[in-house]
RNA sequence: GGCAACGUAGCCAAGUGGUAAGGCAGAGGUCUGCAAAAUCUCUAUGCAGCGGUUCAAAUCCGCUCGUUGCCUCCA
């Protein structure tokens, strides 16, 4: 079985190959850290979070490179306005510094949440001007970038053969789009801002060859990538609305510094939609994860975006997700059934059998994995082993070593691979956790006695308590 | 306006040439002190519509309709 990736350079999937086996470095675009993360953030870095996580689980060592952008991303994404981080420092009346730390802060508080594995490298923009500097210099020298009178450093596309390599789009195609005024330093309308010159007003600005200024948006991604990555990529992650003009740009710059392909694999993820509408601060409709979190498992919503193939469009809405919240917990109470099994009768010894029915499913998983990332099916093939394990607890004497097979499959494929914490439920501040279990023995006496007063009575008092207890398989299980 | 993607059951969603996975919701069995859970069966003769290619099409081609995205906010 071998790993196959849709690539969006040649639009086609493509076995995975990495340059330097077992080596892989890969480059995801960070966040901007000038607000608390949203549902797009979410779905992008689940994405690749699943991506890092299979590739570990294939034995490759991987090097996983996110930036975090705290200088640089312009309101607009374009070359000229406020810089996003500058914005909201003079809105809650802080330092830029202190607005990057506090959202960088609550980026990662969200992605914990998610269970999203922390990159290996994350590094930021504003500690890499160095290399941005050096980086803008090669491009100068090197004749695809230029210098304007008022200190302007801009990288001349025209100087680009591949120009639309990614997005496939043409210069001429750009013109036609092209609704916001250029700046009238450049060349040509498509150059784009590599360095761009500070007045004093300006927050954030470093020295530099060309005068006291500030990196354009697209430059860190290339300087930090090449610096801890090297010049070329084998994975370069990102959402598909910044192919263009952020990774098209990145490729530009990248590789006509070195002279090497820049990506070996670019991955993108689809949009996330909700109530069918694009997610906008204008438009009424952006929910951001601190929020939904206080009403959501966060692992729900991981369920609800990997049940969907990071490649389709996803629609966030109310239906759908009661259904993943649903379909999430039959699949957890599987699991606790199972776990508590094993974990009441392992008699701690050595299991080599093997069984058929349940490699199929193994094999079908990890295939389905292989195929582009297939998450969907993956999901669907954790159904089905789980069906195999409920129905051997219902045994009156259940295989324990097949349970305990299953048991070790299930650990692997749904928290290593797809990254659910099932750590049961969690207590928020005292722990009734001995109570609870204590009262659920205390019933269990009781029916067995055939008590059923004093066991519906407990029953009924938990509940009222907001604790519903069910009977599972294997014993009883509580849900809170 | 230019470019691109998508349209599969009541809902969500896989499937890119060989006869429609899985989840949710629904119906009916089995099991059970009751309830729940679990399990079994059923639920799209059809994949936006119309043409075409093929022994064979959800899948390839063409047109039409619809939705969404990028070129503005935004991952």
């Amino acid at each position: 079985m071998s790993l196959r990736i849709y690539n969006r350079l040649s639009r086609e999937k493509e076995e995975f190959t990495p340059l330097n086996p077992p080596f892989v470095g890969m480059y995801v675009c960070g966040p901007t850290v000038y607000g608390d993360s949203h549902l797009g953030h979410a779905r992008s870095y689940i994405t690749f979070d699943i991506v890092y996580r299979y590739l570990l689980n294939k034995g490759y060592k991987v090097r996983y490179v996110q930036n975090i952008t705290d200088v640089g991303h312009l309101v607009g994404d374009r070359d000229s306005g406020d810089d996003k981080i500058e914005k909201q420092a003079k809105l809650e009346k802080m330092e830029p510094v202190e607005i990057a730390y506090k959202y960088e802060k609550s980026y990662f508080e969200d992605m914990d949440k998610l269970n999203i594995l922390k990159p290996s490298i994350s590094c930021r923009a504003t500690g890499h001007i160095i290399e941005m500097i050096d980086l803008i210099k090669t491009l100068v020298d090197k004749g695809f970038a230029y210098v304007t009178d008022i200190g302007n450093v801009y990288f001349d596309v025209r100087s680009f053969k591949d120009y639309g390599k990614l997005s496939r789009r043409t210069l001429e195609e750009a013109k036609d789009g092209e609704r916001i005024e250029a700046a009238k330093d450049k060349r040509y309308r498509e150059d784009f801002a590599l360095w761009k010159r500070a007045d004093a007003s300006h927050m954030m600005q470093w020295d530099s060859p060309w005068g006291s200024g500030y990196p354009g948006w697209h430059i860190e991604c290339s300087a930090m990538s090449l610096k801890y990555i090297g010049d070329t990529l084998d994975i370069h992650g990102g959402g598909i609305e910044n192919s263009f003009p952020h990774h098209e740009c990145e490729i530009m710059q990248s590789e006509s510094a070195t002279g090497k392909p820049f990506v070996k694999y670019f991955i993108h993820h689809n949009m996330l939609t909700v109530n069918g509408t694009k997610m906008g601060k204008s438009l009424g409709n952006f929910i951001v994860l601190k929020d939904l979190f206080k009403k959501l498992d966060p692992m729900v919503l991981r369920f609800y975006i990997l049940q969907s193939h990071y490649s389709s469009p996803l629609d966030f809405n109310e239906d759908a997700l009661q259904s993943a919240a649903n379909g999430f917990d039959r699949m957890k109470k599987s699991i606790f059934s199972l776990e508590n099994f094993v974990k009441a009768n392992n008699d701690g010894k050595e299991n080599n059998a093997a069984y058929e029915d349940v490699d199929k499913l193994k094999n079908d998983f990890l295939e389905a994995m292989d195929d582009d990332f297939n998450t969907p099916i993956a999901i669907s093939i954790i159904y089905e082993i789980l069906k195999i394990s409920n129905i051997e607890l219902s045994n009156p004497k259940p295989n324990i070593d097949k349970l305990k097979y299953i048991k070790n499959i299930i650990d692997s494929f749904v928290s290593e691979i797809l990254g659910f914490d099932m750590s049961d439920i969690k207590n928020d501040d005292c722990n009734i956790n001995s109570l609870i279990e204590f009262l659920i023995d205390l019933r269990a006496s009781y029916r067995k006695n055939k008590d059923f007063d004093m066991s519906d009575k407990i029953r009924d008092v938990l509940k009222d308590s907001g604790i519903i207890l069910k009977d599972g398989v294997d014993g009883t299980s509580y849900i809170r």
